[in-house]
DNA sequence: CAGTCAAGAAAAATCGATATTATTGGGAGG
DNA sequence: CCTCCCAATAATATCGATTTTTCTTGACTG
C-alpha cells in the first residue's frame, strides 16, 4: 500500500561509512594535513566511536590514496608535493580525454539532459555561499560528462584523481579563491561542445580548464 | 631474562598483512570464484584469526578492486566480466603506453640492468615447474619496464590493472595453458627494444603482447 | 492463492579489553 | 661527549563478546 520506512530513519549508515565520509572530507579540505600521523584514538574520540569503525575506514581511504598505511605503525595521511600534483594533473589530462570522448561518442537524450541539469545546478551554487554545496555539484558537473562512456574502471580512477586534485585546491588558497580565471565560462564552453557532440571541441576545452588550473595552482604550491 | 624476540623471526607481518596476501591471492587464482559472498566468518576460520584483520584486509582489497564493499550487508569477490576484461585490457594498453615511453626516456644504466635481469629470471622460471614463481617473475618484469616513468600514481594503477588481467588469466585457464603463443619470443622483443632505448618500438611491442593476449583470453571467456 | 508480516536465525558491525610492537628518554660504558 | 642498550611509555594490532542489521521462513490474512 505505502511505503514501508520513509522518515524516521532513512537507513543509518554504518560507523565505518561515516567514518569513512568525515575522514576523508577532513583529508580533502586539509582539515588534516597532508603527512600528519593519524592516530587511532584520537580520531576514535573524535568521531565518538570504536577503534575498529576507525581503523577500516582508513582501510578504505587506503584505495583513494589519501592514507598510506605502514604495517605495525599506524597510518597517515598521504603525503603531498608539488610533483604528486603534477603528476596527477597529468594523468588526468589523459584519462579525462579518454573517457570524454567515448562518452560523447556513445551520446544520448537522457544523458545531455543530465548534463545540462548538472551544469545548472552547479551554475545555481555560490561558492562563496556554501563550499561544501559549489564541491559536491563541481564535481557531479564533471563526472556526469564523463558517465556515459561506460567504463567503469576509467570512472573509477578519474574520480580517485578528481578528489586528489581537489585537495591541492584546499592547500593552495584556503578561502578558495580562484584569482582572476573566468571558470563559469570555462564550464559552459565544455558544455556547449558537449552537448553539441562535438567531441574534440569538448576534449580540447577540458584540457585547456585543467591547463589553467594547473597554472593557478603551480603558482600556489611553489611554497610546498 | 624474559626472551622477548629472537632476532631470528625477521620482522612477522601483521595478521593483517598476511591475511590481505593471502586473500588476494585466492581471488586472483580463483580459489575465492568472483562474484561469490566473502563471510566474515568463513575467512576468519579459514585464516585462523580474528574478524577485525578479516575485515580490514578485505577492506584494503577494495582498492585494489579485487573486492566488492556493501556497506552493512558484507563483502564479495569482485564479479567477472568479458566487457570488464575489455575494458581492463584496453585500459591497460593506454596506460602502460604512456609508462613504457616515459620510463624509456629516462632509461639509465641502472634501470637497463634491473630490466635484463628481471627478463633473466622470469626466462628461468619454468610456468609447468613454477606458477607461483612464474607470475611473480613475470610480473617483475613488467613493472621494471614502466618503473623508470617514475610516476608512482600511474604506476600503482598499472599494477593494479596488471593483477586484475591476471585473474582473468586463471579464470580463462586453470591449467594456464598459454596456447600456440611464443611469449618468450614477444617478451624477448620488448625488452630487446627497450634497452636499445627506442620507445616507439618498445610501445608496439608491448601493445602487440596484449592484442595477443586479449584475443586469445577473449575465447576462453566467452562462457562468461 | 498471493502477498504480508513477524519471529528466529544468520551475518555484519561494533565495542571494550588485552596482547604486541614501536618509540622515547635516560643512564652506563666507551 | 657521544653511542648503544634497556626500561618505560605510547600506540598499534588483535581478540572475544555483544549489539544491530539483514536475511529466511512459515504462518496468517484478505
Amino acid at each position: 500500500m505505502n511505503i514501508q520506512k520513509p522518515a524516521a530513519s532513512p537507513n543509518e549508515p554504518s560507523a565505518t561509512q561515516a567514518a569513512y565520509l568525515l575522514l576523508r572530507k577532513m583529508i580533502l579540505t586539509g582539515e588534516l594535513p597532508a603527512g600528519e600521523k593519524l592516530k587511532i584514538e584520537r580520531l576514535r574520540s573524535l568521531l565518538g566511536t570504536g577503534a575498529s569503525p576507525v581503523r577500516e575506514a582508513l582501510s578504505l581511504l587506503t584505495s583513494d590514496m589519501l592514507v598510506e598505511r605502514i604495517d605495525q605503525r599506524g597510518f597517515r595521511a598521504a603525503p603531498a608535493s608539488l610533483k604528486n600534483f603534477q603528476e596527477i594533473l597529468s594523468l588526468r589530462c589523459t584519462m579525462e580525454d579518454m573517457a570524454l570522448r567515448q562518452s560523447i561518442e556513445r551520446a544520448t537524450a537522457e544523458w545531455e539532459e543530465e548534463l545540462v541539469l548538472a551544469h545548472h545546478r552547479m551554475q545555481k551554487t555560490n561558492r562563496q555561499d556554501d563550499v561544501q554545496g559549489f564541491e559536491e555539484a563541481h564535481k557531479a558537473f564533471h563526472m556526469q560528462l564523463l558517465i556515459n562512456a561506460d567504463a567503469p574502471v576509467l570512472l573509477r580512477f578519474c574520480s580517485q584523481l578528481y578528489d586528489l586534485n581537489i585537495r591541492y585546491r584546499f592547500l593552495a588558497a584556503e578561502g578558495g579563491d580562484y584569482g582572476k580565471r573566468d571558470t563559469a565560462a570555462e564550464h559552459r564552453s565544455i558544455l556547449d561542445a558537449a552537448v553539441r557532440g562535438d567531441a574534440q571541441a569538448a576534449a580540447v576545452a577540458l584540457q585547456c580548464h585543467y591547463e589553467q588550473t594547473g597554472k593557478y595552482l603551480e603558482e600556489a604550491l611553489v611554497a610546498l
